[in-house]
Parts: structure tokens; C-alpha cells; sequence
DNA sequence: CCTTGTGAAGCTGTTCACAGCC
DNA sequence: GGCTGTGAACAGCTTCACAAGG
């Protein structure tokens, strides 16, 4: 999960601004709509995307009714036209480059995902620190060493960086990310990062995950042995 | 970020609750304590370590008011005492035997993971159907045939599982842990995975946290070419 | 008929501001 | 004086239920 998103309350960027639990899900929709093109379906209603996505479907044609009045009353929504205009809402239609910072197994599995460049995602360069691991290859791209982070930043117009280093390095990276230009970052490292107002900072952490499991699994046992009984409603 | 959570709306486990948002960030304050305690610090207030988590105080009082009032007017809070009651809260009195399917590198990078250990996480084991991979050791585990699965389940007391695989693979598994009794999923797969209401999961998407990303920097953008300007205060 | 789009209601989460206590 | 704990106000999100329109 995702935890933080650092930037002031609601300043900037709000006039004509997609409520954030939306635009989490848009991503969402968009891969269902991936999926539903590829198998040949034209036209879906809020209830079959609701269904493969997990949400409620008035949750989602509210989601949609942001973006505009895309559907047809009694028949649903075209599934091209639908996916282009939740695409163009997310910044597809131009490619984002991306640095990768941290080449160990984090780092690679990331750098071998298949399906970030049909998401407008382009993995500029993996970098890391170890003269070992610099030079090696992952998912097809050459690791690079970190020293070069400002250049290929200026360079590529990076303006998102991953950190999938040890939470000990991870200030450190943070740090150099923001004062070469990186206004966003995806942090993997188990750590808040300290970053000035303007940069967005998502943590994405896996022990975190796992534990909120636990909390509900124990809560589940607890119930049982009060003697809270499953409800079949 | 995580993104589901079936479980029907208000149902069963809810007396005595604490609240989903609180629930996420307990581990966060679990960690910074953590790292304070290490430090040597004994006492903190809010402010402090609302500070290290990037959260408001007021909502880090609130948070922790809902396990009970562990916290000295004036003076803050001791740190051993409050990981203890946070510790106890999450259910890391006991540890919870986890399996992780799937030993690509994102399988590997968990198993690999330090860090589950002090926090009650253990890996019960790590599966796989491919042969090249079973026997090999990812992070000191031995990577096993994922035909195992429902007897490590059994044997081990599992209910929490991660699934680590590709997406065309995830739902096939999904459907394999839950007939062996997992009721809670962790999901790395890029795909909603259709499970009965008992069981939780919650979805993890590198590529969603990405886009999200991508859409806040396109706003960015567009603002500024609309001469919308930083707001200082 | 069917399905969208959306006001209105209700719920959850956040923030404020201050009383209570050390 | 300082910091916690919390009612109350507020903001944001979800769900309902139905009018509007193909």
C-alpha cells in the first residue's frame, strides 16, 4: 500500500482536480479495459467493469463521470474510446522516463516488469552504487552508476525516481534525487523519507502490508473465540 | 499502495475496531519507535514522532487514543511502552508463517527481506512451479514445489500468502490458496483477483503506483503552462 | 426496458482547538 | 509551561436511489 503523499493540503493544482481516491483507481479501470480490448469486447457497462476490478459499480461511474459523460444511457461504455480518454487523463499520451535507483533484487524485478511502456512508463536507468553490480545487465537495461544520477536526469528530463535501496541509503539517494530535479518518488526502502513540500513521496511497504493482514487475522480469531459467529446475510 | 480489500462492508470484526486508516499506520509509528528506541531515546511526543512519519500530531494522537491512553500530559510518550502496546494491537505477540509464491526477483527481493522478523512475519516457505527454480535458495529458504502448498499450509497454520507470480499465473494460485484455507492474500500480480468475501486481499501494483505518480506530474505541468504559481503559505 | 449520471445522505477520516492533567 | 486526549467542525469518499435518456 501506499502510505504518504507529502504536499500541502489543498493548495495548487485542484481547480478542475480528480478527487486522489479516483485517480488511484483510473489505473485500475485501465488495465480492465486492456484486458476486455484484447479479448474482443467493444462495449461494457459499469457493472461487468465493476465486477473485474473489485469496485462498487456506482463508485465507478462516479470515477468516470469526472473525466466527463463518456457512457450511452442503456448501453454502457465503448471500451476503446473509454480507455483512451482514462489514458489521456493519466498522462499517457506522452511517456514518462523514469530512473531506478538500487539494482539488487528489488530493483530488477522492477526493471524486468513487462507492461510499464503500454503504461507510458520508460525506465531511463537503473543505478546503483556497487562497482559490481554497475556494468551488469537487468531486464535489459545496463546499470549505471550513481555518480551519473544528475546528468541523466538533466538529460532525460527525469522528473520520477524509484529507491529500491536498504532503508539505510535510502535519505541519501532522496536527497540527491531532489537536488538533481525529481519532484516524485516511489519509495520502496522501509523509511519515511524527509523531502521539501514540492516533491510527492509514495511508500510502498511490503512488512507494512503484511502486517495489516496480521492485524486482521488476529482480530478474526478474536471475534471466533468471543464467540462472534460468521454473518451469511 | 494497496488498493482492495474485499470483506463485506461493516460486517462481523468491528467492536472494538480501529479505524482501517489508523490500522495502516500503525506499523509506521511501530517502525519509528523502533528506530528511536535503538537511538536510545526513551520519550517522545507527538510532535516528534509525527515528525519522523510524516504525519500530523493531532491525527497521531488520535491514532494512538484508539489502542488507549498510553501517553504522560506534559511529557510524551515512553517509547517501550507504546512499541509494546502498538506491537500487541498489530498481533506480533505471535509470529505469522507466511508463504510467498513465486521466487522471481520479486520473490526473491521478500524473501531476502530483513526485517519481517522483529516484526512478526515469518516465511513458512517459498513456492514455485518451475523446476529450475525448486531447490534453489532465495534469502536462505529453500524455494519447494508449489504442490506442497496445501500441506505447508495445513501443517504450518498458514493464513497469510503472497502471491509473487506473473499476472497470468495469479488468479490459478489465488484459486489454489484458498482451497488450501489462506484467508488473507497479499498481491505483487498485476491483476484484481476474483476471492470468496471471507478471504482478504490487497493489491500491491508497482505500475498503478507509477501512474499515479505520472498523472499528479502531468497536473503539475499543466498547471504552470496555465500560469497557475506556487502558493507559499 | 436498460444503464448512465448525479443529487443527496451517510460514513470515514482529518484537523482544529481547547479542556484536562502532569 | 507543555503535551496529551478528545469533542466538534470539517473535508472527502462511498453508497443509495432515482431522474434522464438511449
Amino acid at each position: 500500500m501506499t502510505l504518504l503523499r507529502s504536499a500541502r493540503p489543498g493548495v495548487g493544482s485542484n481547480d478542475r482536480g480528480i478527487p486522489e481516491a479516483t485517480v488511484a483507481r483510473l489505473p485500475l479501470y485501465l488495465r480492465a479495459l486492456g484486458t476486455l480490448a484484447e479479448g474482443g469486447v467493444t462495449t461494457c457497462s459499469s457493472g461487468e467493469l465493476a465486477e473485474v476490478t473489485g469496485v462498487n459499480p456506482a463508485k465507478l461511474r462516479k470515477d468516470l463521470s469526472y473525466l466527463g459523460s463518456y457512457g450511452t444511457r442503456g448501453v454502457g461504455y465503448d471500451v476503446e474510446y473509454l480507455r483512451y480518454q482514462i489514458a489521456r487523463e493519466l498522462g499517457q499520451t506522452q511517456t514518462w522516463d523514469v530512473v531506478i535507483v538500487g539494482a539488487g533484487n528489488l530493483g530488477s524485478a522492477l526493471s524486468t516488469y513487462q507492461g510499464f511502456g503500454s503504461r507510458g512508463i520508460s525506465i531511463a536507468a537503473v543505478l546503483d552504487t556497487d562497482p559490481q553490480r554497475i556494468g551488469s545487465n537487468v531486464g535489459g537495461v545496463e546499470v549505471e552508476s550513481f555518480d551519473r544520477l544528475a546528468e541523466i536526469v538533466r538529460e532525460r528530463h527525469v522528473s520520477i525516481a524509484v529507491v529500491a535501496t536498504p532503508a539505510e541509503a535510502a535519505q541519501g539517494v532522496a536527497d540527491a534525487l531532489v537536488a538533481a530535479g525529481v519532484t516524485s518518488i516511489l519509495n520502496f526502502a522501509p523509511t519515511v523519507l524527509q523531502v521539501p513540500d514540492h516533491v510527492e513521496q509514495r511508500l510502498v511497504d511490503l512488512s507494512i502490508e503484511l502486517q495489516i493482514l496480521a492485524y486482521h487475522e488476529q482480530r478474526r480469531t478474536h471475534d471466533e473465540a468471543d464467540g462472534g459467529q460468521e454473518v451469511m446475510a
